[in-house]
DNA sequence: AGCGGAAATTGGTAGTACCAATTATTTTTT
DNA sequence: AAAAAATAATTGGTACTACCAATTTCCGCT
């Protein structure tokens, strides 16, 4: 007793792909040919679904090009946000301290949830993290860096967190220089405490040590921080 | 050059009968082949329309009966976000638990920030809190409960903190019983609890106590959750 | 290596056919 | 004649095919 008609379950399917992440923004999704072979619906359904997703906005498609994921959760969410924060620097500490809550939040929730897949994932970039850190490539060390965060919100397995996640992480990507960190460490000093810390935050969560997982989260983000500030504060000086 | 879709010319053709008074709430429109012969449109395009429609409300239809125009007013110009949380279940919990570290992060930070103004603003609803206790007023302890966890938000003094509160408590209140809480207590027990909660917590901001504070809220948003699915479980078995 | 055009892919629309639920109509029964 | 049952017609739900238009991919040519 299904009492759903197959488009509205058509419809729910794309969107748990919209919210587990499996989707990101930008993604395009199959095509509706496809996607009705692979749900065993017909294309009428997938088109159905799809046209009321466009009209909420979550899709746009492109004639002759396919069907994408489109922003709008994020910067429904962000987006009154993001035109305060330009305006009021003073709003850009508080939307630090609250990524302070939300990656630590994120770090718990991992390391109580994650699956073997997302361990996986995890891993993987843990390797290009270390690999870059030890070669030096300073721009894969910051793209690595980002995708260890984005993998640890995607394995929280709580769609608002991811979603919250990545419009914070895009939002601060437009106001403060996040990659200043990684130029400047002539001793290396500061990439070893990096790379410490990245593996206590990942070896929390494979040993699924919640509370472990945060307060290696927090300390993470705090070191980061204190860099950061410290760096501003120098080039405000000079 | 129509620049837009025929579906979605057919639905804005649609939304114009539904506006201008020519369907009235509960007509019966016409039958699909009807209307895409009337519109010059496949019924492909028809039922797509609709089918955005129904989603949004508008409409609803019933299978050999006809499609009709709903009751429910267009006050579903929701977001994206309160809309899926409207439908997947897993989503509200996922918003539970986001709230959870909101709630956490406020107690905490204005147990740090509060300054005197805060005080007595969160003091004098802590009397009128204890006052709806004793007098049993419940409609005027709901409104209390709320406007005590919306001024801890506003005294943690973090904008975006505040923002996400808000946001977050008007979307529940719109998909869950809040008050339901309030409704069913015949001993008295519960009540006697939220009461104990809501002191300490208070008592923990007083006394500047941040980690005290985070751990009293969190201790009373989970009694509180717990509850809930105490009473939703009662009522879905009865 | 760069360019251009043919071919394949993809969304957009139309049309037909059939199923399932409902309603209207006719027939049968009492 | 009225009620009940069977039947036909209507309507939404789904599937499939075919074709158009925009885009991308890829191959051959220069």
């Amino acid at each position: 007793m299904a009492s759903h008609s197959v488009a509205e379950q058509t419809r729910r399917a794309l969107e748990v792909h919209l919210l587990d992440g499996s989707w990101p923004v930008g993604t395009r999704l199959p095509a509706e040919r496809v996607l009705a072979e692979t749900m065993g619906v017909s294309r009428n359904s997938v088109r159905e679904a799809i046209f009321c997703l466009k009209d909420r906005g979550l899709l746009f498609s492109k004639h002759g090009s396919g069907v994408f994921v489109s922003d709008r959760l994020q910067t429904a969410i962000s987006s009154p946000w993001r035109q305060l924060v330009a305006e009021h620097p003073d709003l850009r500490w508080d939307t630090l301290e609250f990524r302070r809550e939300l990656e630590g939040a994120t770090a718990y929730y991992a390391a109580l949830r994650a699956n073997a897949s997302d361990l996986e994932k995890i891993e993987g970039i843990v390797k290009r993290l270390t690999a870059a850190y030890d070669t030096g490539e300073k721009e894969e060390e910051y793209r690595a860096d980002a995708d260890f965060h984005a993998a640890i919100a995607e394995a929280s397995h709580n769609s608002m967190f991811l979603y919250l996640h990545s419009g914070i992480v895009r939002m601060l990507r437009e106001h403060i220089c996040l990659n200043l960190m990684a130029m400047e460490d002539p001793t290396g000093a500061v990439t070893g405490h990096l790379r410490q810390q990245h593996l206590g935050i990942w070896d929390a969560i494979r040993a699924q040590h919640p509370d472990e997982a945060r307060q290696a989260m927090l300390a993470h983000i705090d070191f980061t921080w204190s860099e950061l500030a410290r760096r501003e504060e120098r080039r405000a000086s000079q």
